[in-house]
DNA sequence: GCCAATGTTTAGGCGAACCGAAACCCCCTG
DNA sequence: CAGGGGGTTTCGGTTCGCCTAAACATTGGC
């Protein structure tokens, strides 16, 4: 269908980032702090995605993707998730500095560079957060996940995905070895036992970054 | 200095390509024919560059870069030199294909990334066409070369340089197993000698984009 | 059931990068 | 040495993506 602008495929992975682990849709002022733009740069832009059949918008509603918006998001997802990979496992970077960097990069590669790397990596699932990486034709495995802030005191289980929205968080994780398919039970909002048996103290927000098995 | 914009960026590489193998300075109108835009928005953004620093231009007059200039355009042709070394040598990309990713990628990677690319390739000093990289700090190793077209029938030299900016020319070299390195006598302005003795017709326009060492 | 807070949209504007048309300058030709 | 033609610049205009300020719609508290 229509081409997108990097600015039009920011709106559209912002709007599906919202509803994949959560369900409900996002409305325009999260959507613009998110993008860190103001509200009415959000209308101006909706209104263009609208024409072009990436999101459905009544005025005053939220924002939904169209079967065309969402496959154009996992586009950029894939894109995304891929980058940061593959700066991981080819180029010495580290899991707290590979976003901004894959921000950047997922407008700017070609579907002919997107498919090599992919190949290169061995066609991975999972990120170095462990997001899903989305397939080519838009599917994603999903696995059935419990925020950390929101599971009992005493639930135990494997760290499924890290937000990489806070690079600090993620710093403070891997200094304690802590990353995907670790173990580890909650002891309060702010504590979790390892599986040696050690207490560990969460850094301030963590717990609402990180992800387990149910 | 001033950042640079990814158009700015095309601009000052431009006149620096102009004179990388040609001494005498680009003027607005084949700036403006190579960039593929109308006269009038060189004269634009050359307003800017000039205000900048990075050229120098009077009014009616060709177009040279400062140091400063020259320091950023080589940095982008660095950081184009670079990629395309990668996509051939990682990423099983052939010599014709690679110019149209690095001309994007040229002004999405972070220097983070380009010296990562760099370690990881080892330090290259010239790309696949055979067009040296320019170092860290601007510094370029130059040859001298005769271009095809220019070498008298009989002149018997190495390929240095092929230009990228005809990926049939490429593609009908490759063919022929002609590259940078390749042994080769002229015999007219169509036709060489390969080593093995036998006659090879060019393509049309290939001795313009060939340069032998003296 | 009214009204103010909150969220959304409209209106007007800005900088970047481009365009075509028209004015202008330079210099070569006759 | 007077034109004239080709290159350059100026001018007004466009699109994109953002902004602020102000108008407006929705909704939940009283
Ligand atoms: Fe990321
Ligand atoms: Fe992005
Ligand atoms: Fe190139
Ligand atoms: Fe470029």
């Amino acid at each position: 269908m229509k081409p997108t602008t990097p600015a039009a495929e920011d709106y559209l992975k912002t709007i599906y980032a919202h509803t994949e682990w959560q369900p409900d849709p996002i409305t325009p002022r999260v959507l613009a702090t998110r993008l860190g733009i103001a509200p009415s740069s959000v209308t101006e832009m909706v209104k263009k995605l609208a024409a072009d059949g990436f999101i459905a918008h009544v005025p005053y509603g939220p924002l939904t993707l169209t079967p065309a918006g969402r496959m154009r998001a996992t586009a950029v997802v894939r894109r995304h998730r891929l980058i940061e990979t593959w700066l991981v496992r080819e180029l010495g970077y580290t899991w707290d500095e590979v976003h901004d960097e894959a921000e950047v990069l997922e407008h700017a590669i070609s579907d002919r560079l997107l498919e090599a790397i992919d190949a290169h990596l061995g066609h991975p699932t999972a990120d170095p957060h462990g997001d899903p990486i989305p397939a080519a034709d838009g599917s994603t495995a999903r696995v059935p996940a419990v925020l950390l802030a929101d599971a009992p005191p005493g639930h135990a289980g494997t760290v499924l995905r890290v937000s990489d929205r806070d690079p600090t968080i993620l710093r403070s994780l891997a200094d304690a070895g802590i990353g995907p398919g670790s173990r580890l039970a909650v002891v309060d909002a702010n504590t979790v036992r390892l599986p040696a048996g050690e207490l560990h103290p969460l850094a301030p927000d963590a717990a609402g970054a990180i992800w387990l098995t149910r």
